[in-house]
RNA sequence: GCGGGCGUCGCCAAGUGGUUAAGGCAGCGGCUUGUGGCGCCGCUAUUCGGGGGUUCGAAUCCCCUCGCUCGCCCCA
């Protein structure tokens, strides 16, 4: 292990790769330019106690999977886990919440301290949408359309969307006891771990992946029961909402999520595609979390995108290669320094350029032109110096009888009219 | 943090104790000193993730370690 690399679960992304990034970060920024967001960009690291304060000290993100360190003023910081937490504190913060309602959304590295697998790195990538101020039903409805037209804009498929109402933290005290104190009459039948969520995070329970436990359930005490009246008119109503716009979804009443702050509605979209992580857009209201970071009290509600995995979904045959539309062909020194000069012309009338800056023959230049898949190979030798010329040779497309071209230096325009023929 | 699988050239790989570690792709050079996509020829791992051990002898067996990968957990 002497060899230099990347720390664990930490991934470079190559130029073939940054290309499909870049494609669905443009359609973000458009998408969400359409629905008159506005992008909030903050500090990818925070002091460490507005996670453990937002996420809930109980969760498994706050409890172990953070990057926290001391830096040299002795403050606890932590790379961000998540975007909900350092958007809401940047809101408080810059008074954005007393300026009406805010619409917003981000994009960004996330840093987890976790094993990696199929679809989870330990630096991974999120798209956002947080709603402040907006408290309807409607609002919610929104918000998941958001989300569900990006996802099957980009030519998604087979994604689910489920949803489900945590109630109040009333409804949720109350369900909560009653789930607590009927589990315990089977305390033989579970392990370790569901015992310690017991006391930890009880609700989590229900979205446990273990066929033993579901079984077990499914004769539980049910949330939706524990509903006071009006979260559930809440949640029927969104549904009304949701069938009106046509946005299939599917009640879930074991979503509950994993950070402490979510109330009412809670969704996520799943697709079978991925693997064991199937989640790739996730989200809910959080009501209480503005006033508990010292905020005024707001309603808020949003989501995240995981990107690597919507990468997976999208399949690399989605996207096509950039080739250079000409490449410069070029033998000495004279040469090659006019093949930059041509070459910062070209580009600067958005032409894409590459030079060869080999030396080698000229057949093996026209085969990288070739491979290159370059529209036009632009030669410039010896004879076409002595000239003051350059030579255009149609590489792609070969279809009118003159595919070659002797042009003068001097005639820029000639040469530009050229190449786009 | 726990479990399964795996680590041989930039990539894909053959090789499971015996003299020089196949092959393919890519790369570079040549056939063809100035003109391409094909073809042919040649070159590219003193070394098998790293360290230690067993053995006359190890990429091949054992131990440790690092990494990758899939799952648990968790989540996007």
């Amino acid at each position: 292990m002497t060899k230099l690399q990347s720390l664990r679960g930490m991934i470079d992304l190559l130029p073939s790769q940054v290309e499909r990034w870049q494609k669905v970060e443009a359609f973000a920024r458009d998408h969400f330019r359409r629905a008159n967001l506005g992008e909030i960009r903050t500090p990818l690291l925070e002091h460490t106690e507005l996670f453990a304060r937002g996420i809930g000290e109980a969760t498994e993100v706050v409890g172990k999977e953070m990057y926290s360190f001391f830096d040299r003023g002795n403050r606890s910081c932590t790379l961000r886990p998540e975007g909900t937490a350092s958007v809401v504190r940047s809101v408080i913060q810059n008074g954005l919440l007393s300026q009406g309602s805010q619409r917003l959304w981000y994009m960004g590295p996330m840093f987890r301290y976790e094993r990696p697998q199929a679809g989870r790195q330990r630096q991974f990538h999120q798209i956002g949408v947080e709603f402040f101020g907006l408290s309807s039903e409607i609002s919610d409805a929104e918000l998941i359309s958001i989300a569900w037209d990006f996802l099957n804009e980009l030519g998604l498929r087979d994604l689910k969307l489920e949803i489900n109402s945590l109630g109040t933290t009333d409804d949720r005290k109350k369900y909560q006891e009653s789930l607590v104190s009927w589990l315990e009459n089977f305390s033989e039948l579970l392990d370790e771990h569901v015992l310690e969520q017991i006391k930890k995070n009880p609700l989590r329970i229900l979205d446990s992946k273990k066929p033993n436990i579901q079984e077990l359930l499914n004769e539980a005490p049910k949330l939706v029961d524990f509903l006071s009246n009006q979260s559930r008119n809440r949640f029927l109503n969104l549904q009304v909402i949701l069938n009106s716009l046509g946005i299939p979804f599917t009640i879930n009443t074991k979503l509950v999520r994993g950070l402490d702050y979510y109330c009412h509605t809670a969704f996520e979209i799943t697709s079978s595609q991925l693997g064991a992580q199937a989640t790739v857009c996730g989200g809910g209201r959080y009501d209480g979390l503005v006033e508990q970071l010292g905020g005024p009290k707001t309603p808020a509600i949003g989501w995240a995108i995981g990107l690597e995995r919507l990468l997976i979904l999208l399949g690399e045959d989605a996207f096509e290669k950039q080739f250079p539309e000409v490449y410069i062909v070029n033998k000495g020194p004279k040469a090659e320094l006019e093949s930059l000069t041509l070459a910062r012309d070209l580009r600067a009338s958005n032409f894409f350029v590459e030079i060869d800056y080999s030396g080698s023959a000229f057949s093996k230049q026209f085969k990288r032109a070739n491979r290159s898949n370059a529209s036009w190979a632009v030669v410039i030798g010896d004879e076409e110096l002595k000239q003051e010329e350059i030579r255009l040779k149609r590489l792609k497309g070969k279809t009118k009888d003159p595919n070659e071209y002797l042009v003068k230096r001097s005639d820029f325009n000639q040469i530009i009219e050229r190449l786009r023929s």
